[in-house]
DNA sequence: CTGTTAGCGCATTCAG
DNA sequence: CTGAATGCGCTAACAG
């Protein structure tokens, strides 16, 4: 392998015309006649000719890369949003840099300096570490930037966020609705802006339905199977009478599944339990869990989406979109 | 955003100096006072100059950027595997463009074709679809490739593999130690390469330990939990002696947990079984299931490794990597 | 419709 | 140690 490439000099040599004739044959933009240009397409192809992008993203100054940045591709979530950006921006012929951060914010930087260099047409960002100003700072030299799971003030660029406070509010109206009355909410870490929003959407539902004061029934929790048990565990404690818990996510929810069951609550009859983000591990467990699904495919697609339309100069109305969640009715809250 | 880019011209001037100094001064190779590059370099940091690496790529001919394609970065095998090979890369400074195919053969050739015409210095590809003769066609013109999971004969490729031999015969001789007599063997599609060699470990196994004819207890199906399930069933009724299976991939082997317990079987006490592959899953279900951990994220690693040797001349050599299962023991085999 | 001229931004000669 | 000329492979703007 690996022999001479083969450039449009050569092309247009063999085929006795100028490489501008080549050029336009390969980019088919009419000024050319059909005859010349299918003669010159067919020697291209027998020569093995391949345009190499490089030279004209120098030339046009577009390079027709994108780049995609996430903490953990291996994290199952973001693989699912990697994959759902790569298939929107493979639709439209652009390839991506795949580029893990590893919750290190100095190798954001990097990776993001890294993606300036290469001249990237656009980057796509997913739950940036960065502070606020650093990272406003950092995206000043991109070319557009649409930001995944966080919300930046002013600065010119797309957001995609989940709506969180509609998808508490989502848990918690089908909680009340199915004949619960004394909902708790297992809110996670206190910190967490997702479970904030969360929060208000649980407040604006139990609010609305008249279940009496919320703020007593929010217990903030460690966000994992073993939080989510100590924390229902502690909840049951001091309202025996409670009949639903809304979790801050699955893990969360699967936690409150074995408190309740080591305490002989029934699941979903005596009390019902819903959890966030619809992880594999949800419809596994026994009872399978009821949750507010998280489109993470989707959240990928629309996000690299977003960053094509504000590439192709939208640069105005294409500004912020919010992904929803869905319920899914499992067995853990009908 | 997207002010004009300042290139290495403008550098030169605002620093007095000519571009080739500059030059000298961002790439450091000696051949420079101290002096001059410190100064060069704080003004051109000042002035937030980025390096093109595409301007230098045509100019080098090398453009730190490599191509990983996978069938599915959303299936966790893939995106562990898409971990381990964009660390190894990252480490040595290059770039890496993410490439799902889909399992469509005709989306792996364009895939490949687009690589090229990004002059990628190399390309780690993750098992193709691609018929032997047209894998062979379309690596021709590609600088450097390792292939995962996927033996070409002759062609001049790295190629990193799973030692499914050493894993088969592994998890058989580790049942037959373990007091199991008669082993059967879930053997999954018979079209697929990976049981094969899983059959041969497993049938190596079985006759150096005397267990009488292993070829009658392969018994192929689906791979997945209900071809697993159905399998095992079939097998448990005829040769109600069994003692312990050992299966394709962890579905089978859940699917063969399944229809034992229906049968009455006790796990591990009356029947024993081992999966592979070790997807999260395995750990999850009751009892948990004894398999053979297939190292995802190392070969990745490994694979991505070998190609950087190989970038770096070393193409004879390293030319073939082994990497080897290895036996979890959970519960469902002591 | 086709060819010519002139860069894109950088690195690689070679002189000084 | 520094600078000037040249080219990487391609496209944009203009002529013809």
């Amino acid at each position: 392998m690996n022999r001479n490439r083969v450039t449009i000099k050569d092309v247009a040599r063999a085929a006795g015309v100028s490489r501008q004739t080549v050029s336009r044959a390969i980019n088919d933009r009419g000024e050319i006649s059909e005859e010349t240009r299918d003669r010159v397409l067919s020697i291209a192809k027998e020569m093995g000719y391949r345009p190499s992008s490089i030279a004209r993203g120098l030339a046009t100054q577009r390079t027709g890369t994108l780049g995609l940045v996430v903490p953990d591709v291996a994290n199952p979530f973001f693989a699912d949003v990697a994959q759902g950006a790569e298939h929107a921006a493979y639709a439209e012929g652009y390839s991506v840099f795949l580029c893990n951060t590893n919750e290190d914010p100095q190798r954001e930087l990097a990776v993001l300096q890294s993606l300036e260099e290469k001249r990237v047409d656009g980057v796509v960002l997913c739950s940036s570490r960065l502070e606020e100003n650093e990272l406003r700072e950092a995206l000043t030299h991109q070319t557009a930037v649409v930001l995944l799971n966080r919300w930046l003030g002013d600065s010119n660029v797309g957001t995609v966020l989940i709506d969180d406070e509609y998808g508490g509010r989502l848990a918690t109206e089908h909680l009340l609705q199915t004949g619960h009355h004394m909902v708790g909410f297992l809110a996670g870490p206190p910190a967490s802006r997702s479970g904030r929003r969360r929060a208000k959407g649980y407040r604006a539902a139990m609010i609305r339905a008249g279940s009496g004061d919320p703020e007593a029934w929010i217990l903030h929790c460690i966000p994992t199977v073993e939080g989510g048990r100590i924390a229902a565990r502690q909840f049951l404690t001091a309202y025996p009478q409670v009949d639903a818990f809304f979790c801050y996510n699955d893990l969360v929810a699967v936690g409150a599944l074995k408190a309740s069951l080591e305490l002989g609550r029934s699941i979903p009859d005596e009390l019902a339990i819903i959890g966030f983000d619809d992880i594999p591990l949800a419809a596994l467990v026994t009872p399978a869990l009821t949750t507010c699904h998280v489109p993470r495919y989707e959240l990928g697609r629309q996000a690299m989406q977003l960053l094509l339309d504000r590439i192709d100069g939208c640069t105005d109305m294409c500004r912020e979109l919010l992904v929803q969640p869905e319920l899914i009715i499992r067995d853990s809250a009908l």
